[in-house]
DNA sequence: ATCTCCGGTGATCACTCGATAAACTGATCC
DNA sequence: GGATCAGTTTATCGAGTGATCACCGGAGAT
């Protein structure tokens, strides 16, 4: 890449990173090892990766589970810098459209083979940190957007959503979450059109949703309004 | 249990079963073990929960590798033992009430912490048999449901779904499926009413489909219509 | 009673795993 | 140029893995 030393001999491994880069690599590539053979994925062979030796590791980490618990925040925390909050209740737009747009560009961050399979590894395991995530689709993503829904419906927005409400939040988040399962972890053919397959996802959603609403609630109700 | 020799000392450990009995039983107790913890479990522990020791289990199988096949086997046929093509096809009765019968059945069967995770494990490995089962969900239920669906709709009945379409009853389906990852996976609150949430989902699906059956034709945006 | 068959056990091998301690090496400071 | 510090390696440990072998012992057949 940069060749501020001209005259240096050209190595196989530039060795003797600095301790920041080391520990970062580290990281990166124990989410791509962890990502293909899951947490059993041997120390000695993410040294290889790396083209050091295997107790290297250990000038950096505790132990193994201190990689994997990084390795979790990095993975974890990856989706979340979207900042889907203003984008999902920006009334000035369309609802269909901030839908749309948030599930385009959440899909896109999350939709990789990487953070798909560290994500479904972890939650296997049952760690908190799991629990912790699915909480936080509830509260950031599906209850918004719930909200925006009732709100686009005239339904009284109430502070928290109805169970069944948010259960059907859920099957239609999880439907979506489920293209990306199919196409990365099974290797399944899948529609190649992603938007399209939000689109149509978030069409029977939008019209399915105050059907289900009218029975949860007491109330009667307007018809849905017609989109832009 | 039965008190066949009633002057026999009561042993902790009954053993000398027969070969058919200790083999099946090798494959009960891997699943539940490989389930809980991956099949990373080791045999040790595995002939611990027989209370067995564990080169007995070498008598029976050549391999762990082939135990596992087995494992597979077992899970990934259990479902298959409902005989879904006539009860999804049955036209005698209401296309709503055969896919609510279906759906409370399929998933009667496969939610489970057992079925789940072994599925999701396997699946995770990308082995042929997980390509194998979705390919058959898409071939035997979701092909088949489209295929009501378009009958009850009134539109021509096309030996193969579009696209589209098949995508559009993938995300029904793993809505659905992603209920039970929830539950006994991740151990999250779920809708504690699963035949609801099935009705929910179906209203929604059903409400949604023709409109996208009419869109994947030509690819025209018309306003969402007004639900009854 | 004795023989024979076969389910089951004890001992062990070669290997891999995560982890530790000590030695080595290259860059930086005085 | 020598001291020093930090990044890296070599050697190794103890535990655990899948797998193999010789052997044991109880139940049924003769």
């Amino acid at each position: 890449m940069n060749r501020k030393a001209p005259n240096r001999r050209t190595r196989a491994k530039q060795k003797r990173l600095s301790a920041d880069d080391r520990r970062s690599e580290f990281v990166t590539k124990a989410t791509e090892l962890f990502a293909e053979e899951g947490f059993a994925g041997g120390t000695r062979a993410l040294a290889r990766k790396l083209g050091v030796t295997q107790p290297l590791l250990y000038r950096y980490f505790p132990s193994k589970d201190d990689l994997i618990k990084e390795v979790y925040r990095k993975v974890y925390l990856e989706p979340l810098e979207i900042g889907w909050e203003k984008l999902l209740s920006d009334r000035s737009r369309p609802l269909r459209v901030r839908l749309q747009e948030f599930y385009e560009i959440y899909t896109d961050a999350i939709f990789t083979r990487k953070w798909l399979r560290i994500y479904l590894y972890s939650g296997l395991k049952g760690l908190d940190i799991n629990r912790w995530y699915v909480g936080m689709v509830k509260d950031k993503i599906l209850t918004r957007i719930l909200r925006e829904c009732r709100h686009e419906a005239g339904l009284a927005v109430q502070s928290r959503p109805s169970a069944a409400e948010l259960e059907l939040a859920w099957v239609f988040h999880g439907g979506i979450f489920y293209y990306g399962v199919r196409k990365y972890i099974y290797d399944a053919p899948v529609l190649e059109d992603k938007a399209q397959m939000i689109s149509d996802a978030l069409d029977i959603f939008l019209a399915g949703f105050e059907k289900i609403a009218e029975n949860s609630a007491d109330r009667r109700r307007v018809p849905i309004k017609v989109i832009g």
